[in-house]
DNA sequence: CACCTATAGTTGCATTTGACAACTAATTGA
DNA sequence: TCAATTAGTTGTCAAATGCAACTATAGGTG
C-alpha cells in the first residue's frame, strides 16, 4: 500500500495520500452539487444545462456537425439531436445542410445564441474569477491542469475519449497537452 | 473590465481571467463527463451514482437520518428515500427506528454496504493517487482547497448550503472553514 | 388530557433526461 | 448500378427526480 522511498522511487510524498482524500471529498461535493440540477432547471437563463452546454460547444467550436456535438457532450446522437431542437426552438442555433455532405447539419449559433451564451459566460466567468483572487497564482494555475488529468482518467476508466485533452501524453513538463485543451 | 493596479488593489494578476477560464474549460469537461451517467448506470460496482454518494454519506457519517442524507445528496428527501430503497434492497443498508424519535428513521449502513464501499473508495483513491502524483505537493494541496470555494460559491449561486463547508468564512490565511470539510 | 400544528418519511404522479433500435437519406466503393 | 456505410431523426422505454398528498409521530397550549 505505501511504496518505501528507495533509490528509484524518490521518496513519495507522505501527505499524497491525505491530498487525495481531501479531493476526493472536495470532489464529490462538487459532483452532487452539479447534479442536484432540476431545480432550477434553467441553467441561468433560459436553456437547461445540457442545452447550455450545447450551445457552449456550438459557439465554441464553429459551426459543427451533430455527431461531433454529440461526442463533445458525451451524449447519444439522438439526445443531442433533441437538445439541439430545444436549443433551436428557442432560437439559439440553427440546423444547416453540409455543404459537403447531403447527409451531415452543421449547427450555427444565432445571433440571439451568441448574445446568450455571451451573458451566461459572463456569470460564470464573474464567478470563477472570485474564487481564484486571492489565490496563490501557482495553485490556481495548477488547478485546471489537474482537473484536466482528472478528466483523462475518469474518460479513460469509462472508456470514452474526452475531447478536452488528447489520446494520452505525460506533462511532467509545463502545459503540455493541457495546452489543446485550453487554447480552443 | 480589467481594473487597473493602484494602491489598494494591489496589482490583479493579468493571468487571473486567462487561469479562470481554463478553470472553467476543465470544469466544464469535467462537469459533462460526470452527468454521463447513465450508460455504464452502475457506478463502477453494483450501485448506481446515486446509491454511492449516498452509501458513502451514510458510512462516513454514520447511522444518519433520511433528511440529513437528502441535504447532504442535495435530493428531494422523495427521491433520496427511493434511493436508500435501492441500497437497502441490495442488502448494503437498512433502516432503524431513531429511539429518540419515533418519525424519524437512523440509516445504517450494512457489513456488506461497508465492504462495497471499501472497493469502491479504493478504487477511486487509487485512480486520485494516481492523478495527483507527480504534481507540485503545493499545487495538489492547495487544490481541494480551491474546489472547496468553488462549490460553496456554487452552493451559494443555488441557494443550498453545502455541508462540506459552513455558511462561509474568509479563507485569507491557511485552511479556514476548510479544515471543517476534510476533518469530518 | 384533547387537540392543533409542525415535522419525518413514504407514496402517487408527472416531467425530464437519456439510451437503444429502427428508420430515412445521402455518400462511397466495387 | 447497387450494396455497404455513415449522419441524423424519430419511436419507445426505462430511470431519475421533484412536487404534492398522505401517514404517523412529536410538541405545545388551552
Amino acid at each position: 500500500m505505501s511504496p518505501e522511498p528507495t533509490a528509484d522511487t524518490p521518496a513519495v510524498d507522505p501527505s499524497l495520500d491525505a491530498d487525495a482524500r481531501s479531493l476526493r471529498r472536495a470532489m464529490g461535493d462538487l459532483i452532487r452539487l452539479v447534479q442536484f440540477r432540476d431545480r432550477d432547471r434553467i441553467c441561468c437563463h433560459d436553456v437547461s444545462v445540457s442545452q447550455c452546454h450545447a450551445l457552449e460547444g456550438v459557439l465554441r467550436r464553429g459551426p459543427l456537425r451533430l455527431g461531433d456535438l454529440a461526442a463533445h457532450l458525451y451524449l447519444d446522437k439522438s439526445t443531442t439531436s433533441r437538445v439541439v431542437d430545444g436549443l433551436i426552438a428557442k432560437g439559439y442555433a440553427e440546423r444547416r445542410r453540409d455543404p459537403d455532405d447531403g447527409r451531415a447539419v452543421l449547427l450555427h449559433g444565432t445571433e440571439a445564441g451568441r448574445a446568450l451564451f455571451a451573458k451566461i459566460d459572463d456569470d460564470l466567468h464573474a464567478e470563477t474569477m472570485a474564487v481564484l483572487e486571492g489565490l496563490a497564482p501557482e495553485a490556481r494555475r495548477a488547478l485546471p491542469q489537474l482537473l484536466v488529468r482528472l478528466v483523462r482518467a475518469k474518460a479513460n476508466r469509462m472508456g470514452v475519449s474526452c475531447d478536452c485533452c488528447g489520446p494520452d501524453e505525460a506533462d511532467g513538463a509545463g502545459n503540455p497537452s493541457q495546452a489543446s485543451c485550453i487554447a480552443t
